[in-house]
DNA sequence: AACGTTCATGTGAACGTTCAAACCACACTC
DNA sequence: GAGTGTGGTTTGAACGTTCACATGAACGTT
């Protein structure tokens, strides 16, 4: 069996006339029992599946995508690594793509970028010369041409991320619930005793980054926490975050606790508690997003908000097969919530405070509680 | 221009035939326009370039694939992220090779695997539907059945790392040259002052990891540098590697230095030291491998022997498409040498001793130095 | 003027598959 | 017994390219 001939210098590959051939059937019969196993008596089909491998058949994948239009490839771009901070979420998200395509028979093809509109070149190049029967598009942004051109050009295509900015986008997208991710963790840290939750965001107008602030804010209201003083926001990145935290736990009223946009904001964060001579999970509680493969490596590990990237590959994959087979019924637009993974940067509030009542306590510096202070050093 | 034509729910993309009537010349002609530009008369083949614009015309893949017999796609399977501890390396091969290949007119097909069984499984799959025109392995190690399998069914591929264990392994590969890597870190250690310059390993029989030690071994060697007392092997990781740094450092001459066989093991080591009240790059020096991401994150940073990937893709595709092209004249056994990157964790050595000899100075312990002790907490 | 050479372009076939339609045998209906 | 399905199989064509070869014009040589 199989198709060795090695030596021969041509490894003739078996065409479906050479199984029609062999089983004694049209090309035709072959195919069926390929595509469409039903149709054929049981015998026939256990004649030609013998056949098929005995030799070692397998369609070509060329020419069955010219007679059928479809590639049964979708393309995804391939982004930096850490690309703007978000801390190998689309690695993750790539390996469960391509183990979901591939379950569902199809094949993912990667290409890199420079830009969106590198991106876009590409977007046609492929669209042109048909080589894939979808994309999927990652790290979506404020006025982004890429869905109106893929739109445009009549492209099929799922989206991951909002259409930030844009209430009637009409496309399918599945993005993570950021809010009720960063919601889930303030209501976590009011569970330990904390009451002065403070958050380290991203400049307004990052779609990313407005999300998960609303859900610090919503749910800080929803309890009756203070948030004056407690909100500060600059670029994403290491440096930033320990520049932020420093200036917010250097206040009179400083925060016990940091929930941060993304996980490079809070490593910054626990740089600055370590600045101060204190220690995460201890003096100061910190809360980091996305889960990165460093979260867990560093000291104190950090507690972090995961996304379900699987479940996401799996609703995206779906999603689009039904676009390539022939229009979906209702348009996607799914949240999917992310799971807040606790390690030792979390910790019981360990500042005494007059009530539950989070009002009037002026002048209480939290710096007063014998916890706190040079105790570690 | 192009081929909008939405709403009609048909979109028509251009054929050849559509461009070579538009340009009043045969099919042929686009056809060679595009592959051969030189076989046209300047004037005519002006003529086609402008209506292959006006029309928006690319070449069908599939088409081309089947009378070509080439998909200009090459496979390469996608590994967990940090798979083996090799610290996001194959990711940034992967990248890489998106460029590289992209830009020789090729796409990077991507797929993953549960072990080199199914490799092999997804292999026959896409060879047999002439879904790929060749295939670039990762990951190598002793036993391993991957290439055998390819040769035996003439598959063109090229791999990334070195058939361990086998001499005259007759395929294609490039690899890193991890002893170089060590030896250099060694040398720069050595250039620091450090005498007694430790290494964390792995278990014998990990190509890798002997490969990484004989670069230690040999240095220390060749600088007279004492080795005794001064090896510790385990599996790969960061409990694994404080444990030998624990034990290293414990002993009545410790080493002042470590090169570590991998960045999780260096993380290892670095905690180790902060357990002994110690900091990495002043009592203790530590140098990791791969400069994963961590690395740069780490604080103190952790300097770690970077492998030049993106030279190793460009080699890979080069050597790759060489061999689809029909037949490489010579085989390629190629290595290239890591880099250095030099952070905070390597430092002087504080350590005073009596000469240049690293015999005879038992009894005198490293904490015995001013700079050592209790100095940083 | 007849001939070979070169260059530019055209013609028919082929790559390997699946689609649409045709065919055939058989069963069921009236 | 003619008409109507129906399941199983075959037939010819088509998908959009490029290959191998044919054609024809232009040019220089003998």
């Amino acid at each position: 069996m199989a198709i060795v001939e090695r030596g021969t210098g041509t490894t003739a590959r078996p065409t479906i006339g050479m199984v029609a051939e062999r089983a004694g059937v049209s090309r035709q019969t072959i195919s069926n029992a390929v595509n469409a196993p039903h149709r054929l008596r049981p015998e026939t089909l256990a004649a030609v599946r013998l056949a098929i491998d005995e030799l070692g058949y397998r369609p070509n994948q060329a020419a069955r995508s010219l007679r059928t239009q479809a590639t049964n490839v979708i393309g995804c771009r391939l982004l930096p690594s850490n690309y703007g901070g978000t801390g190998g979420v689309l690695d993750r998200l790539l390996h469960a793509l391509c183990d979901t395509a591939r379950s569902n028979g199809y094949n993912l093809l990667t290409f890199s970028a420079k830009d969106d509109d590198d991106e876009i070149e590409v977007y046609e190049d492929l669209l042109r010369r048909h080589a894939v029967d979808g994309l999927v598009l990652t790290n979506t942004h404020h006025v982004d041409a890429r869905p109106d051109w893929l739109n445009a050009h009549d492209a099929r295509f799922v989206v991951f991320g909002r259409p930030w900015g844009r209430r009637g986008a009409q496309h399918n997208w599945i993005d993570v619930d950021g809010a009720k991710g960063t919601a889930e963790a303030v209501g976590y840290l009011a569970g330990l005793g904390h009451t002065r939750i403070g958050f380290l965001g991203l400049p307004q107008g990052i779609g990313v980054g407005d999300d998960r602030l609303a859900g610090w804010e919503r749910q800080t209201e929803r309890l009756g926490l203070p948030t004056k003083g407690l909100l500060a926001r600059a670029e994403d990145g290491i440096a930033s975050g320990r520049a932020l935290a420093g200036q917010l736990l250097a206040a009179a009223r400083p925060p016990t606790a940091l929930v941060c946009v993304s996980d490079a904001m809070a490593l910054g964060a626990m740089r600055a508690i370590e600045d101060r001579g204190w220690r995460s999970g201890r003096e100061v509680s910190v809360v980091g997003f996305d889960d990165s493969p460093v979260a867990s490596v560093m000291r104190p590990g950090l507690s972090s908000l995961r996304q379900p990237i699987e479940a996401v590959a799996n609703q995206l994959v779906e999603t689009l097969l039904t676009v390539i087979g022939g229009g979906s019924p209702r348009p996607v637009r799914a949240l999917v919530v992310p799971r807040l993974i606790v390690r030792e940067s979390t910790g019981e509030c360990h500042v005494r405070r007059p009530g539950a009542a989070p009002a009037a306590q002026r002048g209480q510096s939290s710096t007063s509680n014998p916890e706190t202070g040079r105790s570690t050093k």
